[in-house]
DNA sequence: ACCGCCGGGTGCC
DNA sequence: ACCGCCGGGTGCC
């Protein structure tokens, strides 16, 4: 329980409403839905009114008594104490006020009393509250029942929303005195928000989140299945855990989480909904191990542990006689497995197993159903499938029944908006599997695509998810919480580095050192560094006092760029585009420094996501922000730029992917190679590391991928044998890669330059046991990923890390501004304004160049 | 009786 | 609906 302790000791300290809350960073700022909502002031499309995004910041502003009518017109049935859904009806040609009623299952149930309907419709319309209902008791009656309707609002509306129903007569009841009665019927909480939504920092949620696992005694996690013979990697005790846990799960028929059978009908104890079908069992689950702990492995162990029918994979193995099949379970299963980005397959499989797999992937995918239909595997990528989602005619993976789904990374389908999501959320299959070491980011509100996914009824419907979990989860309630846990432990299964198994720690990894290593330009680097400083600080020192930083945002953030890439090597710094007169041509100026900028393979941030830029593309005002990310703005009406409010239009979006151009700088015009202070230190470095053991293979990482180019010419004087890998390079360019640098041949190369984001969450590079972050990033997070790329399974030396830092620059103030976002409270559940999430980067700013 | 009262027909939006 | 509402029939006690 002591994650709800923590959670209310938590908002003891944080006390004030969401809008004081102090907050200088968008790092660990809350995801996706939240930000879209401060920023963009028209909400998202929603049926039951007032945006998904703006219900954590409701309260309950009291109860209505209310009457559903018409309810012999219709087959929706509704028992006692059970969640009812109001839906506008604007085309109703009997009245166009009607608001209808749905019970859990979205069958109507009848419709609000038309003078009742008369008061709410303007509220929802206008998205002035949310309003849930609830049928307090079984009606005898076949023509009218009861309903209890909850007003939910944020405070700010709250004035609004009373004055508008007084007009109409009509006074909420105090929510207490109704909360209290419908609590006494033991109904679904409709608990009073006694709390303030409560604040926590990310990492005190992930680590509260962990903590509902380790209490699982009880619970059947603890049984080793041995693989089948068709896999050849021996697995670890907690990966025999895993694949028992997983092989369990997908042969399971029991009834889903707060199920029951009561009297031959089907229950669920959340809503108080009940129905005569029985409700799918989940035949899958979410493995979220950390990192490095063998997701894939374990996963691939599933696959041909539980082929068909709960038996495995066969394998043929040629004896003296001639092949011999070992078991003589069906080759062919009826259907197939989908694998959405998980790679590794072939190296954990007995060559002899007969499994027929394909990629289904790149121009030339082979899209014939036919074939796709005789596959016992087939592994596509969340682009591929996202591509192939919504277009005309049927997609051949959206058109096929699958026996199994794997999402690997699954955390990319957290926010439900995206496209990449919907995509994966229509796959129809029998198992489905979402691995992912981090399920929760920022906020619970993380938790319901990933949930939504395994098709768990009611939770499919994000209102009945929000409902009876997250809003009771959000304002402290017990009872929310341990839903959440009992559900949790359910469909997941989560160890951490830390978790134990069999009394022994699940891995025990080498020692990871991490050193500051300070440099200190050389005189003329200083000269250059600091003549671009003055100019910089005196131009942002004036975008200050005119208050305008974020009108010139792509200005800002060229100068910074500027600074950091000085830290690293005069030759890298991306010249200025002349300046023009005329404010189009100044416009068109600014839009081209940022492509310039970007096209160095820096990694930014995007406003609106606050994650690393993906697929960035600039706006008309020369801002950036990841293309489904403004997409999602752009569909509003008078869509407004989230940085400066200048107006935004698809037409005007410029592409800009960091990998596709990439520009060494200069090429034609490229001066003599001199070397600079932080290429010297990695230089003296890894001579000094060759010497010493030659066998020891170094990570060379950087945020410029023009950088690794230029640190490419004095490895290449020094006889260093290296690899690259960055995002440019094409999925078998990076297997290939990968597998040369991993190999211990003695031709095996002993550094691999590599771009800080480059590779997901798999990327194992475990032969290297040194790495060298050559720039700081943003995000500490991103740094923290790229080093257990070989600080994790499969690694044994010690992992020491130098992190080169520039002394009195741009880069000591990055780490300045890391530290104290770590340290930073914030809010979990709290929402920010436009405003402060602008002063907190103008702060940055000013932290960064010492104003 | 320009009322009251009765009892039948009727019924979401 | 074992209601409310409507509108027609009816009319001292």
């Amino acid at each position: 329980m002591a994650f709800w302790q923590n959670w209310y000791n938590a908002q003891g300290g944080a006390g004030a409403a969401s809008a004081h809350f102090p907050d200088g960073s968008f790092l660990f700022a809350p995801d996706q839905e939240e930000s879209l909502a401060q920023f963009i002031d028209s909400a998202l499309a929603d049926s039951s009114a007032l945006a998904e995004e703006a219900l954590d910041s409701a309260v309950l502003l009291g109860n209505l008594r209310g009457n559903v009518v018409g309810l012999r017109y219709y087959t929706g049935v509704v028992s006692k104490n059970e969640m009812v859904a109001l839906q506008r009806e604007p085309r109703n040609a009997h009245d166009s006020n009607a608001i209808r009623v749905n019970n859990i299952n979205g069958d109507q149930v009848g419709h609000l009393r038309r003078q009742l309907a008369a008061a709410l419709a303007f509220i929802l319309d206008n998205k002035l509250a949310r309003i849930e209902g609830l049928v307090p008791y079984k009606v005898n009656n076949k023509f009218t029942m009861p309903v209890q309707l909850s007003f939910w609002a944020p405070e700010a509306q709250r004035a609004a929303v009373l004055s508008h129903l007084q007009q109409h007569g009509l006074n909420l009841a105090p929510p207490t005195q109704g909360a209290g009665v419908w609590r006494a019927r033991a109904g679904p909480s409709y608990r009073a928000p006694s709390h303030q939504p409560v604040h926590m920092t990310a990492e005190q949620l992930k680590s509260e989140f962990d903590k509902i696992f380790e209490d699982i005694k009880e619970d059947n996690k603890t049984a080793e299945m041995e693989p089948a013979p068709a896999v050849r990697t021996a697995l670890l005790p907690h990966q025999k855990q895993a694949l028992a846990w997983m092989v369990t799960r997908e042969n399971n028929w029991e009834l889903p989480p707060f199920w029951e059978l009561r009297g031959g009908l089907y229950h669920n104890l959340l809503t108080n909904f009940t129905q005569s079908q029985r409700p799918d069992s989940v035949h899958g689950g979410i493995l979220a191990d950390d990192m490095g702990l063998g997701k894939t492995l374990s996963t691939i162990a599933l696959i041909l542990s539980n082929f068909h029918g709960g038996r495995p994979l066969p394998v043929e193995r040629s004896t003296e006689e001639g092949a011999e099949v070992v078991d003589k379970a069906p080759v062919s299963p009826p259907l197939h497995t989908l694998l959405v980005q998980l790679e590794q397959f072939e190296q954990h499989m007995d060559p002899g197993v007969q499994l027929r797999r394909c990629l289904y992937y790149g121009p030339n995918r082979p899209r014939d159903p036919d074939f796709l239909s005789q596959q016992h595997v087939v592994l596509t990528t969340y682009t591929t499938l996202t591509t192939e989602h919504g277009v005309k005619g049927v997609s051949p993976l959206q058109a096929v029944l699958w026996l199994r789904v794997v999402l690997d990374e699954g955390h990319t389908i957290r926010n439900p908006n995206t496209r990449q999501t919907r995509a994966a959320l229509a796959l129809k299959a029998q198992r489905r599997w979402l691995l992912t070491g981090t399920p929760i980011q920022n906020s619970l509100q993380d938790l319901w695509s990933l949930v939504s996914f395994l098709k768990l009824k009611p939770f499919t419907e994000r209102q009945w998810w929000h409902r009876t979990i997250q809003r009771p989860v959000s304002l402290g309630d017990e009872q929310g919480l341990r839903r959440l846990q009992g559900l949790l432990r359910n469909i997941t299964l989560r160890r951490t580095k830390n978790s134990q198994v069999r009394g022994r720690p699940v891995v025990t990894l080498p020692r990871r050192t991490l050193c500051l290593q300070h440099i200190s330009l050389c005189e003329e680097e200083r000269q250059i560094y600091q003549a671009i400083m003055d100019e910089g600080r005196s131009t942002i020192s004036r975008y200050l006092r005119e208050d305008s930083m974020m009108t010139h945002y792509a200005d800002v953030f060229a100068i910074l760029v500027r600074l950091r890439q000085l830290c690293c090597h005069p030759h890298l710094t991306a010249r200025t585009p002349p300046a023009g007169a005329t404010t189009e041509e100044l416009r068109a100026k600014l839009v081209r420094k940022m492509k310039m900028v970007l096209s160095c393979g820096v990694d930014e941030e995007c406003a609106i996501c606050l994650d690393s830029l993906r697929l960035p593309v600039i706006t008309h005002c020369a801002h950036v922000f990841c293309r489904l990310c403004i997409c999602q703005v752009i569909q509003q009406t008078n869509a407004r730029c989230p940085m400066c409010r200048a107006e935004v239009r698809a037409g005007q979006l410029v592409e800009c992917s960091p990998g596709e151009t990439d520009s060494t700088p200069a090429e034609s015009t490229r001066p003599a190679w001199v070397s600079s202070s932080k290429v010297d230190a990695l230089m003296l470095s890894l001579i000094e590391i060759r010497r010493q053991d030659p066998n020891i293979k170094s990570l060379v990482v950087s945020q410029f991928t023009a950088f690794l180019s230029l640190i490419e010419i004095p490895l290449r004087a020094e006889g260093f044998s290296f690899v690259r890998f960055d995002g440019s390079m094409s999925r078998s360019r990076r297997a290939k890669t990968v597998s040369s640098f991993q190999s211990c041949s003695p031709a095996s190369p002993t550094i691999l330059l590599l771009s800080l984001r480059a590779g997901g969450e798999g990327l194992t590079l475990t032969a290297a046991s040194r790495v060298f972050l050559m720039d700081p990033a943003w995000n500490p997070a991103a740094e923290d990923q790229c080093f257990d790329r070989c600080h994790r399974l499969g690694q044994t030396r010690d992992v020491i890390i130098t992190k080169f830092i520039v002394k009195d620059s741009v880069e000591e103030n990055m780490i300045k501004i890391q530290h104290r976002k770590r340290d930073l409270a914030i809010g979990a559940f709290a929402a920010k304004s436009h405003s402060e999430v602008t002063k907190a980067r103008v702060d940055e700013i000013r932290t960064l160049i010492d104003l």
